[in-house]
RNA sequence: GGCGACAUGGCCAAGUGGUAAGGCAGGAGCCUGCAAAGCUUUUACCCCCAGUUCGAAUCUGGGUGUCGCCUCCA
């Protein structure tokens, strides 16, 4: 399969370091707030391309941080009177019902930045040892002109670089490009080599990967805004520590925008994941998400997500029965699918064969709901319900009684007495059936072959 | 200012040299007692200009417009 490999710019045959083993790094989220949008997209992105390579075969290992130790927890627990952990926990556990809500498969590993504190301060031990970073004061910078290949991934040539950055208030650097890779921080910080302090944001995904995953890994993902400074940071230490690649693909998600503009915490016009499963349900988000290749700009709408809820139905509500003898490879179905999800994850042309399939399964082929089910899983779709439990079943029936004033058992009677209503014409009877069976969920099809029902 | 991306029908969106996938919305038809669902069918010369080529939405150059990164950010 092929990869856009934002450190080339370019798509790239895609071979892993091992066999069919992958190594996938994404960068989680900072626990301090709801989930928005933009995040939702990030990580149904990565979590298509984690779902499609085991599609493929590969034995993939997908690592992905809590960033539990920074400023914005801080703030927020001064604020709240409760301790950092409290307020990482708590929204750590938020942020998985949101990925849970929306479908996203756990990643295998999800480590905590707090919990691989040891992993940091020997990598920064190791960068000092190595001179290519110093401590002052309490603090310890990266040395970033010791590293020839700074700005290779943001392609920022390094003296425009420079006329940006700046030295802060209290930060004693030698250059104003140098970054933190540790901060002196007495009041919320942990014991180190420097004293009480805490770790800088990008050090954090440099120890997680090498702990979880090895020096080298295959994949690396998060969002574009994560290229600079973040990205670039990471493969500074790492690559001086390690003494090796850091990453052999880099891949970076594009935007959520609202009005022609990011979707962002900063900027305040964030939709939150929760809010949007008020309105959407998970499949629709998906879809939304999916038309859309993901390097691409999504520009979110309320039209834009209707049209999705519209399309996505006929997805998601077609019935079949799967069959497990059926080879679903030897369709052409298929294998167009595969080709454009081995084209850098295409997903509008996979969700265009997807379609071909609805039509294909409405009408009968063999194998066409099988092969419709089994991709669809890979995209992370979830068929709509085909069934009510006899219970469920039950109490339709009984709110059915209600409403028309009948004594029905079971729907098979019902169907029958509707079948004698419309035999003598008697559609008002028929289509009172209709209505209240329609009102508590549930669709009746009437055809030659006689009537059956569905859910809605 | 530096770096990068994008511009395709009413809306969304694939397509990177051979004559425009798919979804939504709309129209027409089949089916139906009427519906619903489903099925069939229908709507584009691809921002502008110049160039390369037998041939360009697709390549090159120049415009115009939009967005992103360069500071925390998925």
């Amino acid at each position: 399969m092929k990869l856009f490999n934002s450190y080339s710019n370019k798509v790239e045959d895609f071979k892993p370091i091992e066999d069919n083993k992958v190594k996938m790094y994404v960068c989680g989220p900072t626990v301090y707030d709801y989930a928005h949008l933009g995040h939702a997209r990030c990580y149904i992105t990565w979590d298509v391309l984690y779902r499609y390579l085991k599609f493929r075969g590969y034995d993939v290992t997908y690592c992905r941080n809590v960033t539990d130790v920074d400023d914005k927890i801080l703030k927020k627990a001064e604020k709240e009177g409760k301790t950092p952990e409290e307020v990482s926990q708590y929204w750590y556990k938020q942020f998985t019902n949101s990925m849970n809500a929306l479908n996203n498969l756990r990643p295998d590993i999800e480590p905590f930045a707090t919990k691989t504190l040891g992993e940091m301060i020997s990598i920064v031990k190791d960068l000092i040892a190595k001179g290519y970073a110093y401590e002052a004061n309490g603090d310890v910078y990266f040395r970033v002109k010791k590293f020839p290949n700074y700005g290779m991934l943001s392609k920022q040539p390094i003296d425009k670089l420079e006329s940006g950055a700046r030295i802060e208030v209290g930060e004693q650097k030698e250059d104003p490009l140098d970054f933190a890779l540790w901060k002196k921080d007495e009041k919320f910080g942990y014991n180190s080599p420097w004293g009480v302090g805490r770790p800088g944001w990008h050090i954090e995904c440099s120890a997680m990967s090498r702990k979880y995953l090895g020096k080298t890994i295959d994949i690396h993902a998060g969002g574009a805004d994560l290229i600079f400074p973040h990205h670039e940071n990471e493969i500074a230490q790492s690559e001086c520590a390690n003494g090796c690649k850091f990453v052999n693909y880099w891949l970076h998600n594009g935007f959520v925008t609202i009005n022609k503009e990011k979707m962002s915490k900063s900027l305040g016009n964030f939709l939150t994941i929760d809010d949007m499963l008020k309105n959407y349900d998970a499949n629709t988000i998906r879809f939304f998400i999916l038309t859309n290749h993901y390097r691409m700009p999504v520009e979110f709408s309320d039209e834009a997500l209707q049209s999705a809820q519209a399309g996505v139905k006929r997805l998601v509500n077609t019935k079949g029965k799967i069959d497990e003898n059926f080879d679903i490879t030897t369709t052409e179905e298929y294998k167009a699918f595969v080709e454009a999800m081995d084209n850098d994850l295409n997903t509008s042309k996979a969700l265009a064969v997807l379609f071909d399939l609805v039509t294909k399964s409405n009408k009968g082929v063999e194998g066409a709901y099988t092969t419709l089910y089994k991709l669809a899983e890979t995209l992370g779709f979830t068929p709509e319900k085909a069934t009510l439990s006899d219970e469920e079943l039950k109490e339709v029936i009984s709110k059915v009684n209600e409403k028309t004033g009948k004594s029905y058992s079971s729907m098979e009677e019902l169907i029958e007495d509707r079948k004698q209503a419309r035999a003598e014409k008697n559609w008002d009877l028929a289509d009172k059936l209709r209505i209240a069976l329609d009102e508590a969920g549930i669709i009746l099809k009437d055809s030659k072959d006689g009537t059956t029902w569905e859910l809605k």
